[in-house]
DNA sequence: GCGCTTTGGCAACACTGTTGCTTAAGTGGA
DNA sequence: TCCACTTAAGCAACAGTGTTGCCAAAGCGC
């Protein structure tokens, strides 16, 4: 393995993955299967936490044989992904041995690139934080001096903490952008960055893969393999503007370029007052024009008539509600969007409405999701689409992938 | 094979299946390996059409290996669910051989029940109707005589046309119901069938296996492999009322209780006229009324404000439009439907809609869907949730599935 | 101590796609 | 006409997956 294997697509050739993006789905090959495999009980090993998992319940939640759960758990051992930790009291039998994912086997970086600072997050396979670094950064200076200071940071933060097997780096920053390519679009405020190829610089830069997304998305990542884990639910972000990241079935939805989740600009009240964006009456302008009147709960209304529209088309599970204005009242927004709700609810018959409303995130939440941008592929179906740029995507797997890249 | 081994589920055991409804993503297994490329292969031809395509092509669109695809294609032939057609010219070596899908070596029943009539579709695989059946239905008649005409309905459209192999009935009706259990619930205006499980009842009484789902996502469903065949769109239908079936990244979107694609009581106006619903500015609501009123751009507005709500949240290539009401004026619709696109994506700053409005739709559309609902699973990743209520789901998949069906 | 239950591994196996090589069937130039 | 070259497709041997059948380990309860 040569040192720089990862970096930009230099062979815009005809190799599998570029013929691929065509849109056909891949075909599957033995070693596709086996980190298929490999990764969902990867996947079953991190839901298991600290608690672990017996084999037996390992086959039995993927309908493998428990000898071929036997073989796959070997194997993750022998890689250091996985150890035996006790067992678990017998039930009339041999009792079961307990198997528990070692998170310090792999590291995953995550930078959170924001309009005025850069939060960096070193995190491990549990997607725990190991290390964490806070800079000032301006966004507007152009690629130049920000690649450099991130290059800087991240020499930092992997100073920081002995984090063996770092797989890559996730970004986050505000969109719009390509997730598929990594290329920036009109990023608000910051118009110098249009076009601009971050991911394939930064990769080269770092020696590192890199992902890039949306930070909106990245929170939702974050949020995803929290307690609960709703298979479909939106993360409201309501901080100097609105928007969404949606989770439906279980994956990350971005829409063909990236797009989706621009909440901030549905229109529920179409001869109200005009938006920035040039329209009338989106929630993102009456959130706002509440929020300058320090009408609070007025805000927490018009986010929640946005909501309840989102929760009846898409039927999801949970909504959950980020971003600094809403840190500063949580349960303000919490109580508006819920009753809104529970009235939309109500209108349709049931007593309670069949989604709840969660306050979430942290000052870290957006960073801790990029490092999932690289994560989330190792632990099967969960998280979108494969986009880590890598050669033989159709024989190197998901989780192949955490075994092959040794530190 | 016995007579019966596809209806509802005796044995509420602890199958592979049931124990993975829990919500983990199955484990893949060699026959699934097997199962899973065949029906990549089989949705290639099918995309290929009449024209056909060469081994070589597949070989590279799957990123298998040519003499895997030679492999997988030699064993549909021997099921006699694809041909040799014919030779491309050469391009300066041996000419290849282009292998077409066999139509009619499978069929699927597709069933439109509406509240005043059903309509049966008997489709071959490229899911072109081979026979068609209209009849009249009181679908609040209850459950026992709308099934004893359904199963007449069946007999009579299997017997206008010589058709091999039918997999399997598809269902559509009104919403709301559930797709995973096929158990209908509070049905607007037959409320009699709330809790009824259609699905097991009928595959019971038909002897086939038995998809159910909404509609609207029916329609969507038969849309979704049209020419163009984007990979997000949405399909939007204004007929007494108004829904949508949601397509997003190449796969139906149901939501966690099949709830999703409720367009209709999306708030564009909260402080307009009240809806059915008990809310205000309801989208559906908003249209009928501007009906009510022969206001035709009216309506076409409101479907437009909502349609461009929801294209900026989900990023969809593509927006259909059909549904009676908007067959009797298809181009005030479009028109109307567009400026609205046309205007928010100028807020944005691009000079035109990055999504075409298309008019949709027939008479039979929704039944042919239906019948998607069963053909679709037999061409990969394409068309949603493996629904088909089958033993062994994980070790027979969707293409094996095809080829163990014989007539 | 002994039968029973449960857990997990070993060995042989069936079957997948892959590799290396060969054959088929054309084109184009000497 | 012949022959090199190119492209398409198949045959045979192979590597490696999960599966099957059987057996050992380890605890419970009589």
């Amino acid at each position: 393995m040569t040192s720089n294997d990862h970096g930009p697509p230099e062979h815009p050739g005809a190799t599998a993955a570029a013929s691929l993006a065509a849109g056909a789905a891949a075909g599957f090959n033995l070693p596709a299967l086996r980190g298929h495999n490999a990764a969902l009980v990867l996947g079953l090993l991190r839901a298991a936490g600290e608690e672990g998992v017996s084999r037996l319940e390992l086959a039995a939640r993927t309908a493998l044989t428990p000898q071929a759960v036997s073989k796959i758990t070997a194997r993750l051992r022998a890689e250091g992904l996985a150890v035996e930790a006790g067992r678990r009291a017998s039930t009339g039998g041999k009792p079961a041995t307990l198997l528990r994912l070692v998170p310090g086997a792999r590291h995953a970086i995550g930078i959170h690139l924001d309009r005025d600072e850069a939060v960096l997050v070193l995190a491990d396979l549990a997607g725990a934080p190991v290390a964490v670094r806070r800079a000032p950064l301006d966004l507007t200076a152009g690629a130049g001096p920000v690649l450099t200071a991130v290059a800087r940071e991240v020499a930092a933060v992997r100073a920081e903490a002995d984090a063996p097997g770092v797989l890559g780096a996730g970004v986050a920053c505000p969109g719009p952008l390509d997730h598929t390519t990594g290329v920036l679009r009109r990023v608000t405020g910051a118009p110098g960055w249009d076009g601009f190829p971050l991911r394939d610089a930064l990769a080269a830069r770092l020696d590192l893969p890199v992902v890039v997304d949306k930070d909106t998305n990245a929170a939702a990542l974050a949020l995803a393999h929290g307690p609960g884990r709703p298979s479909s639910f939106a993360y409201l972000h309501l901080g100097t503007g609105l928007g969404a990241g949606l989770v439906l079935d279980g994956a990350l939805y971005r829409g063909p370029r990236t797009g989706a989740g621009e909440f901030g600009h549905q229109v529920v009240w179409w001869d109200g007052p005009r938006c920035a964006c040039g329209r009338r009456g989106c929630v993102e302008a009456l959130c706002l024009a509440a929020l300058a009147r320090d009408d609070l709960p007025g805000a927490a209304r018009a986010l929640g008539v946005g909501a309840a529209n989102l929760v009846e088309l898409l039927d999801i599970d949970r909504i959950l509600l980020g971003g600094r204005t809403v840190a500063t009242h949580p349960d303000v927004f919490l109580c508006g969007v819920t009753e809104e709700l529970t009235d939309r609810a109500a209108a349709r018959g049931s007593a309670r409405p069949s989604v709840a409303v969660v306050p979430a995130d942290g000052p870290g939440t957006v960073a801790q999701g990029a490092a999932q941008l690289i994560l989330g592929p190792l632990f099967g179906a969960s998280a979108g689409s494969a986009a880590v740029p890598q050669r033989g995507v159709v024989s190197e797997e998901s989780g192949v992938r955490a075994m092959a890249a040794l530190p």
